[in-house]
RNA sequence: GCGGAUGUAGCUCAGUUGGUUAGAGCGCUGGUUUGUGGUACCAGAUGUCGUCAGUUCAAAUCCGAUCAUCCGCCCCA
C-alpha cells in the first residue's frame, strides 16, 4: 500500500456524483424499456478478438486503447472498451438470430487506455442499446427518437444538438472513398502530418480533422452525399423524413464519419458545447455487417451509447434523496421502545433514520443533518401513556398521538 | 503519445522580494439550564504546504525529477 489514491483516470464514485449517474441510468432503462429493450449484460472482458477484429485494425480504440492482458490460461483477454463488439458476440454465441428483432440495452465500465481530461476516464460507464435484425429505415428512426427522448426526460435536449449523417452502403463507402483517396493525394502536400497518416490508414478521418491546413483542403472535398448510390440515397431520405415527422430537429454534418469500421448508412451523434473537447455525449448508427463479420449470418444491426458520466455532469441540480423520519428516544428506558417503532415503520413502507448514540439532543441535531421531515420522540411519558410525540422538523409544530396511530398518523 | 497550467486543513482558497509557532471561509467537534434540531453566540481540533532529491545559515516560496489533476491536440462516450 504504497499509493493510497486511486489508479490514473479512475475515480471513486459517491455523494452527489453518483446520484446523478444513478439518474442517468434509470431514466434510460425506463425510456428503452417502452421501446420494448431489454437488459443484457455480457462480461467485462472478452476475448482480444473480439474487438481487435471487429472496431478495426486502424482504430484508435484497437491501436493504442486496450486493456490487453494475458490470463494465466496464457489466452490474450481484454477489458471491454465498448459494448456493441460483446452484444453482438452473444448474439452469435447464443444463437439468438432465430427470434427476431432483438432489443437489448446494456450499462456498465468501460475501460481506454487515454489521458484523461474533464469527461474523459480510463474506466467510464455507458448505457446503450443494439436492435438487432431490422433493415428498414424505422428502426434507424426509432432509435435516435429513443435518444432523443431519453435526454428530453434529462432535462438536456435544449443543450444537445442532433448531428446526423450517412456512410451508405458497402458499394457507396468503397466508392466515395475511392474518390476521396484520390483528391486527398493531389494535395497530399498541403495536409498535416496526421493526416497524410490517416491517408494511409483511414483516410475517412481526415474529414473531421481539426488542423487547420487539413480543413482548407476538406472544404472543397467531394461531398459524401454525392457518392451515395440511389438505395443508400432514398435510405437517409426516408430516416431524415421519420425525424421531420416526429419534430426531431437534427443536422447534417457531412463530415461525421464515426471511429469505428463498421458503421454504415446511418450515423449520428449528440453534442453538446457544456463539456469542452468532449462534447459528444451520446453516439451511434448502423452496423449492418458485424453480425456477420462474427459468423452470424446477415443480420442488420444498430444501435447507440451514451456516456453516463459526461451526461451526469449536465445535470445541474442535484437528486434529492428522500426525507426519512427520525426515530429519537429521550433516554436509555426508551431505546427497546424505539428500536421496535423504527422496525415497524420500515416495514411499513418509511424511510427511517434512527442515530446511533448521544442524547436527544445530539439525535435531533442527527435527524436535522439527515434532513428528516419529521421526528417520532419516545421519552418515559410516552411510553408510560403508549403514545409518541411527532414533531414537524419544518414547521416545528409537535403533537402526541397514540402509538397504535402512529403509521396513519405519519402518511 | 504531444504542448501548456496547477498541486497549501474534509471542501474552496490566501500566503507579500525565500526569514520565527502556515492562515481565512465553509464544514467538523464541544458548549450556551442534562426532554427538542434548523438561526445566533462562545470555544476547539485538523496540515508529512502532492512526493523525492537539490541550492541556501534558512524553502510552502528557488532548481530538478516524479506522481496527480485541469486545459488544448490526437481520439472518443
Amino acid at each position: 500500500m504504497e499509493k493510497v489514491q486511486c489508479v490514473r483516470g479512475t475515480y471513486d464514485l459517491y455523494g452527489a456524483a453518483k446520484r446523478k449517474m444513478k439518474k442517468v441510468v434509470s431514466v434510460g432503462s425506463s425510456v428503452v424499456e417502452k421501446y420494448g429493450f431489454e437488459e443484457i449484460e455480457t462480461p467485462i472482458f472478452e476475448f482480444t478478438e473480439v474487438f481487435a477484429r471487429n472496431l478495426g485494425d486502424t482504430s484508435d480504440i484497437v491501436t493504442k486503447e486496450m486493456y490487453c492482458f494475458a490470463d494465466k490460461g496464457g489466452e490474450s483477454l481484454t477489458l471491454r472498451p465498448e459494448g456493441t463488439a460483446g452484444v453482438v458476440r452473444a448474439f452469435v454465441s447464443n444463437g439468438m438470430q432465430q427470434n427476431l428483432p432483438v432489443k437489448f440495452y446494456y450499462t456498465g465500465p468501460m475501460f481506454r487506455y487515454e489521458r484523461p481530461q474533464k469527461g474523459r476516464q480510463r474506466q467510464f460507464t455507458q448505457f446503450g442499446v443494439e436492435l438487432l435484425g431490422v433493415e428498414t429505415p424505422q428502426a434507424d428512426i426509432e432509435i435516435i427518437a429513443m435518444a432523443y427522448e431519453f435526454l428530453e426526460k434529462l432535462g438536456l435536449s435544449g443543450q444537445v444538438m442532433v448531428e446526423i449523417n450517412s456512410l451508405g452502403d458497402t458499394a457507396s463507402r468503397d466508392a466515395y472513398r475511392e474518390k476521396l483517396v484520390s483528391y486527398l493525394q493531389e494535395h497530399y502536400t498541403e495536409l498535416s502530418e496526421d493526416s497524410k497518416n490517416r491517408l494511409e490508414k483511414n483516410p475517412l478521418r481526415v474529414l473531421d480533422s481539426k488542423e487547420e491546413c487539413d480543413k482548407a483542403v476538406v472544404e472543397n472535398a467531394p461531398l459524401y452525399a454525392d457518392s451515395l448510390n440511389e438505395e443508400s440515397r432514398k435510405f437517409f431520405a426516408d430516416v431524415l423524413h421519420g425525424l421531420d415527422l416526429l419534430g426531431i430537429k437534427y443536422r447534417i454534418n457531412n463530415r461525421l464519419v464515426r471511429g469505428l469500421d463498421y458503421y454504415s448508412h446511418t450515423v449520428f451523434e449528440l453534442t453538446t458545447d457544456k463539456l469542452g473537447a468532449q462534447g459528444t455525449v451520446l453516439a451511434g448508427g448502423r452496423y449492418n455487417g458485424l453480425v456477420g463479420q462474427m459468423g452470424g449470418g446477415d443480420v442488420a444491426g444498430i444501435g447507440w451509447a451514451c456516456g453516463v458520466e459526461r451526461l451526469a455532469m449536465l445535470l445541474a441540480e442535484d437528486i434529492a434523496l428522500p426525507r426519512p423520519i427520525a426515530v429519537i428516544p429521550v433516554g436509555e428506558d426508551t431505546f427497546d421502545a424505539a428500536l421496535e417503532i423504527s422496525y415497524k415503520l420500515r416495514l411499513a413502507g418509511f424511510s427511517v433514520e434512527q442515530s446511533y448514540g448521544g442524547n436527544m439532543k445530539k439525535r435531533m441535531i442527527k435527524a436535522n443533518k439527515a434532513n428528516a421531515c419529521k421526528a417520532v420522540i419516545i421519552g418515559s411519558d410516552e411510553l408510560a401513556d403508549k403514545t409518541v410525540t411527532i414533531k414537524d422538523l419544518d414547521s416545528g409544530a409537535q403533537k402526541t398521538v397514540a402509538l397504535a396511530n402512529l403509521t396513519e398518523e405519519l402518511k
